[in-house]
DNA sequence: TAGTGGTCTAGACCACTCA
DNA sequence: GAGTGGTCTAGACCACTAT
């Protein structure tokens, strides 16, 4: 038994919920009894059943007990994409090009994700991300220049503007909308694509303490897929 | 002091992190130089400790110590989308039709992919998701029934076939694949949309204990959007 | 080999919530 | 009020790995 005890529990107990020994919506033993049942602490108990909880596959309530999920919600956990680490996955060399950047004010829904004043001006940036020094995806940015001042100074042409915010606000929060558009003429050029052509579209805003640093639009070549696992 | 130890030490050290006393790739105290500094046991700051591991914002390592993650890889959890939810959250009324279910050979890549032999049948079902009797979604799907022969006999005009399958095999694992494609003539038709409209598609296949259960792919209506939250 | 995180235990007390 | 999960503790031993 070199296995590990919390780690065996939750497996045998995952197992048992598929198998429906433990039957959708069931009343499952108390924490005490599967101690003794495992031979093993009442903490280690616990511990493997908050997992599964914690992976939806249980309900649990004080004096109440614990229940199996009746209508299980299957979660996933991703990555958010990285166009490097995207590039680089596939085994092709990654750089990109900075198309322009200028400094200028903001169309009216980027002023209000990012919480502007209506005449604030914003930095813009246009990138193409390369595999191979072929075009892998379109990237429309505005940065909060109110939060990020220092990136007018960075050297955007060698490290992109996603590395150098991850660097220097890194641990920021977000949201990320995928959909799907057919290309416009710019798109359509930016990333060598046929006009119309169905295109798959990351929307991500992140802020630091509620205020916001960068909302971009990534426009991904055409044939672009993103995995996930259960 | 009501509030839980090991969630306030987690919340102080992410704290910490974010504002750069702990600096990127930078080592911080041990587990038990920490315990004396919140004045709790080593345990509760382990368990702090490892939430952040696991949310990906340290690296620990045996000997070598606790380090904020240098290249931080952002993670998202999201449920798996529910087409019957989605509808839901809209304020709308579900409702689904099946414009077909046959027993048939599937192509190549389906094949492969339930882990079929080459002249094996599979029960094929094409159906529409509604919103208020709008098309929301197309879907086309394969049904191993090797794995599910029941399937056959379920009422799939009342029950959508999702459903169906949650509450017979519920804690399935499986992969999801997001991609854009453009609308060809059959999905136009199904969802009322343009020849040629770009179409969010979501690919999922399940298995259950290396048995492959179910493979299918949904198509969205133009303009929809899956949204998700760091 | 020594130092760090990984895990288990036994016991205790608290907090919620059902009956 | 009583039963269940939620959490903390102090101590112990193990497993990995940097030096």
């Amino acid at each position: 038994m070199t296995k590990k005890s919390h780690d065996t529990v939750r497996l045998s107990m995952q197992e048992r919920i598929e198998t429906g020994e433990w039957a959708l919506g069931a009343l499952i033993p108390g924490e005490v009894e599967l101690a003794t049942e495992y031979g093993c602490a009442r903490t280690t108990i616990n511990r493997a059943l908050q997992a599964l909880a914690n992976n939806g596959m249980l309900i649990r309530k004080r004096k109440g007990g614990t229940r199996v999920c009746e209508m299980p919600v299957r979660q996933a956990k991703f990555a958010i994409p990285i166009v490097r680490e995207q590039v680089e996955a596939t085994g092709n060399k990654y750089s990109h090009k900075v198309i322009s950047s200028t400094l200028k004010t903001p169309p009216a829904p980027v002023i209000s994700r990012l919480n502007l004043h209506p005449e604030d001006k914003a930095f813009y940036l246009e990138t193409v991300h390369l595999a191979d020094n072929r075009p892998f995806a379109y990237e429309e940015r505005w940065v909060n220049l109110k939060a990020v001042p220092t990136i007018l100074t960075a050297p955007l042409s060698e490290i992109s503007a996603n590395e150098w915010l991850v660097k220097s606000v890194p641990f920021s929060s977000g949201d990320v909308v995928f959909s799907a558009i057919n290309a416009d003429q710019k798109i359509a050029d930016s990333i060598e694509a046929t006009l119309g052509t169905a295109i798959f579209v990351v929307e991500r805003t992140t802020w630091y303490k509620k205020e916001f640093i960068t909302t971009l639009k990534l426009f991904y070549k055409e044939g672009f897929q993103l995995y996930t696992r259960l």
